[in-house]
RNA sequence: GUCCCAGUAGCUCAGCAGGAUAGAGCAACAGUUUCCUAAACUGUAGGUCGGGGGUUCGAAUCCCUCCUGGGACGCCA
């Protein structure tokens, strides 16, 4: 279903050997204006070749084009605009999707090797904010459209379980606090005394060297650190597992930093082995200047470890035991200088797989125009986000589906929907200003609308009594931009994978979603019975895409709602 | 100060391996329901594509420069 290709197999021999076909590939471009065509080839570059004027080029290549998928073909300013046989490739269409149904749009292209994605990873002892709800979905989404391509994804929450904020903290505890509140709302008690902690160390700076040796002393395996940090990572735990179970989300692996603790001797020994750490200020680095780079801190004065070396340590694990092609991580956009510096540090080691591993970087959420920061208790928690929300589709169903009847599960499905789609919308690398009005509108681009339109038209297979029929196909006018959009899955599926881009997914849905609804309100669909199971194949084939792309951002597509 | 991102309609954003008339949604205004779910659809209005140079037959898109906002720059992650 490749029609472009068609065109090239028809150009080429039309331009006599003048360009390789490769460059008529990437010159064939989608017309803006539906009476432009379907493609159009311009012909401004050759003008300088054949000494002639563009129109006339475009003239003598159109009398050269013959082939029954072309409709029409016709020279216009300059440009070849090719029409093709919308009832043919109407057909075609509708009859792939129809035949592959959720494996339309399968690409082979990852060849089942496996890639790493490091998502979500929040640090325990803090709440689960909306700050870390965009690594959480865009890692998400990110694997399963890789599985789309063709790869095997492992999903790793590599959880903030160490460091020296745990020193901090247990300091804070020792301090300031009580063991029943603490029992009580663990993750709310964590996060005030996080607050105060660093509130009294504005004061008095001599706290923070109080938490960085209870730090070393919880890693030098102290009983009464590490009973104080098995409790609050457990506590945290549950909090977190909450709300995956919300998003629908698992992982294969939750090895934190801590996991890597008994690991970094070894990690530290390799860049010495190499000749490459050196002693500055105390402190041991791996000096990057060669590439432009600020040094690489591998320990601290006090002879601890920071988190470059537990990447460090994590990236090499993640190779011996995984074996991937390409190890993602998703983080956000302020840390990009570490991963500059940790890639640049494999490679020094020797390591050749270094190239296949990349930061996929995002905008953060911002609280009137600026960050939101955990330190000063800021934080704007996901858990009650996600409930407004689902209490906002509990009474959008009261009000116009009063009658159905997985009412909860549907509020569920519906207010996730929103704030997932809400956040995979745009392009990862835009900052968002925090609105929970614009989180909670289910009207316009948004997810309850694509959803809404899914439901639609798995009324209409219900109402219309649907047979699958592979062979009946529509002949409507009005249909063709659905036809358009459904043939553009695969090169959607393989952008949005090659650009790590779910947004790419999230248009494609609001586009087809738009193309269905206009095509609904202007045919009937169920009152012509000559026509009807014919137009229902097209619903189904629409209906088939919706879901799986719905399911690819990680969300839910109900049959009513 | 250095480096990284971003600047398109009142607001939120698409478009950016250069191409034909710069597009959506929200908000505003005007319509559409005896009819398949109105979470929808139709129409009106709204833009020096941050400024200035350059490359090109052609620039929102590529290059340079300046301005604005955000972020990062050694013992946090």
């Amino acid at each position: 279903m490749n029609f472009k290709h068609d065109l090239v197999e028809c150009l080429y021999p039309a331009l006599n050997g003048q360009l390789e076909r490769k460059q008529i590939v990437k010159m064939i471009e989608k017309p803006k204006f539906e009476q432009q065509g379907d493609m159009a080839f311009p012909c401004f570059e050759l003008a300088k070749i054949y000494r002639k004027s563009p129109n006339d080029i475009a003239l003598a290549i159109v009398e050269k084009i013959n082939s029954p998928i072309f409709e029409k073909v016709e020279a216009v300013g300059g440009y070849v605009n090719v029409f093709l046989n919308r009832k043919d490739v109407s057909s075609k269409v509708v009859k792939e999707v129809l035949l592959q149904k959720e494996q339309y749009g399968n690409l082979n292209l990852g060849k089942n090797e496996v890639i790493t994605i490091d998502f979500s990873s929040p640090n325990i002892a803090k709440p689960f904010s909306m700050g870390h709800l965009r690594s959480t979905v865009i890692g998400h989404s990110l694997a399963l459209i890789a599985e789309k391509y063709g790869y095997s994804p492992i999903r790793i929450n590599h959880l903030g379980d160490w460091g020296t904020q745990f020193g901090k903290l247990i300091v804070a505890y020792k301090m300031w606090g009580d063991e029943k509140k603490l029992k009580e709302a663990p993750i709310k008690e964590l996060l005030t005394l996080y607050v105060k902690f660093h509130e009294e160390a504005e004061k008095t700076p001599e706290l923070n060297d109080e938490g960085r040796a209870w730090f070393k002393r919880l890693e030098n395996g102290d009983e009464e650190a590490r009973h104080l940090w098995e409790w609050f990572r457990d506590e945290s735990l549950k909090e977190f597992t909450k709300i995956y179970d919300l998003l629908g989300i698992h992982f294969d692996s939750y090895h934190g930093e801590a996991f890597y603790n008994d690991k970094m001797e070894r990690v530290v020994q390799m860049i010495e082995d190499r000749g490459l750490l050196e002693e500055s200020q105390g402190a041991m680095v791996v000096q990057l200047s060669a590439e432009e780079l600020p040094p690489c801190l591998i320990t601290k004065k006090d002879g601890t470890t920071l988190y470059a070396t537990r990447d460090l340590a994590a990236a090499l694990y993640r190779k011996e035991n995984y074996h991937f092609t390409e190890s993602l991580y998703v983080v956000g956009h302020e840390q990009s200088l570490h991963f500059k510096q940790l890639f640049a540090v494999l490679k020094k080691m020797g390591f050749p797989w270094h190239e296949g591993m990349a930061h996929v970087p995002f905008g953060m959420i911002l609280k009137d125009g600026k960050k939101m920061s955990t330190r000063k208790g800021k934080v704007v928690l996901l858990e009650e986000v996600l409930e407004e929300a689902i209490q906002l589709a509990r009474e959008d169903i009261l009000k116009k589906n009063p009658n159905l009847v997985a009412k909860e599960e549907v509020a569920h499905q519906v207010g996730v929907g929103a704030i997932i789609f809400h956040d995979l919308k745009n392009f990862r690398l835009n900052d968002i200003e925090f609105s929970l009005e614009d989180m909670l509108r289910f009207e316009g681009e948004t997810g309850p609308y694509v959803q809404y339109t899914h439901a639609r038209a798995a009324s209409l297979l219900r109402k219309g009594n649907y047979q699958e029929d592979k062979e009946r196909m529509i002949g409507d006018k009005e249909a063709w931009p659905i036809i358009t959009a459904l043939m553009s899955l695969p090169d959607v599926i393989k952008r949005s994978y090659e650009q790590y881009d779910p947004s790419q997914i999230a248009k494609f849905l609001l586009d087809l979603s738009k193309a269905f609804n206009k095509y609904y309100a202007s045919v009937r669909i169920l009152d012509d019975s000559e026509q009807k199971q014919a137009r229902l194949s097209l619903v189904y084939s629409v209906k088939i895409v919706l879901k799986e792309g719905l399911r690819l951002l990680g969300m839910a597509a109900p049959e009513e709602m």
